[in-house]
DNA sequence: CAGGATCCTAGTAGATACTG
DNA sequence: CAGTATCTACTAGGATCCTG
């Protein structure tokens, strides 16, 4: 009779699951928030989001950066200036999750 | 002109975002697999929980079920019997967040 | 300007044994 | 049964300096 409920996980032991896909993309101490100045300004320099995200160290900007383009989630433009100038951007896929990561903000906000 | 977006996270050097404050509280490496069984049986025991979160040791187990307990996601009843029982349930406002997570996990299955 | 290389620290998690 | 108590291991993250 009552409507059987989707699991939230079910392969809990594995990788296999969504849930623990997303977290292990978004779960770090800094990819959220470079996601957060991105978004923020559609387009973003490297040296900009050094000076944006707060604390944030060249080691891990520049691996959270690679992390999030090989996970398709930040696009990244190079131009062949002097010196030179490289964009990110949000790809289409990670515009997609931000209603998402919307609403746990607000929940978050709500709740503790 | 066009409507203006809401910023993802505006606090970004603080702890002040509210999406930050739920990826701390379910961000580790065991949280939501906890929370998943619990919601999967509505109360867990905490023999059942080791069981079912296939690898966790009682060290992570009995911690981040304090933390969640703090964090007012969880229950803990306890039953003075001999030997002891003890039960787990998720509160009110940890099934509130479960619709979201499982909006996460859908993106996370369709996109990663 | 946009990173890379290297070394080091610290917080997080695991193993094992024990207790009310 | 439902945890504590120690001790150890690992790895994410930090500091500093260097380069195409």
């Amino acid at each position: 009779m009552a409507n059987k409920k989707e699991p939230l996980c079910e392969d809990i032991a594995g990788n296999g699951c969504g849930l623990k896909k997303v977290l292990n993309i978004v779960g770090g101490k800094w990819k959220i928030m470079i996601l957060c100045v991105i978004d923020n300004n559609e387009t973003v320099r490297y040296g900009e989001l050094r000076r944006s995200v707060y604390g944030i160290t060249n080691t891990m900007l520049a691996q959270s950066l690679k992390e999030l383009e090989a996970d398709g989630l930040v696009n990244r433009l190079q131009f062949d200036e002097m010196p030179v100038r490289v964009e990110y951007s949000l790809t289409e896929k990670a515009k997609s999750m931000i209603p998402i990561l919307l609403e746990l903000k607000r929940w978050g906000e709500a709740n503790l």
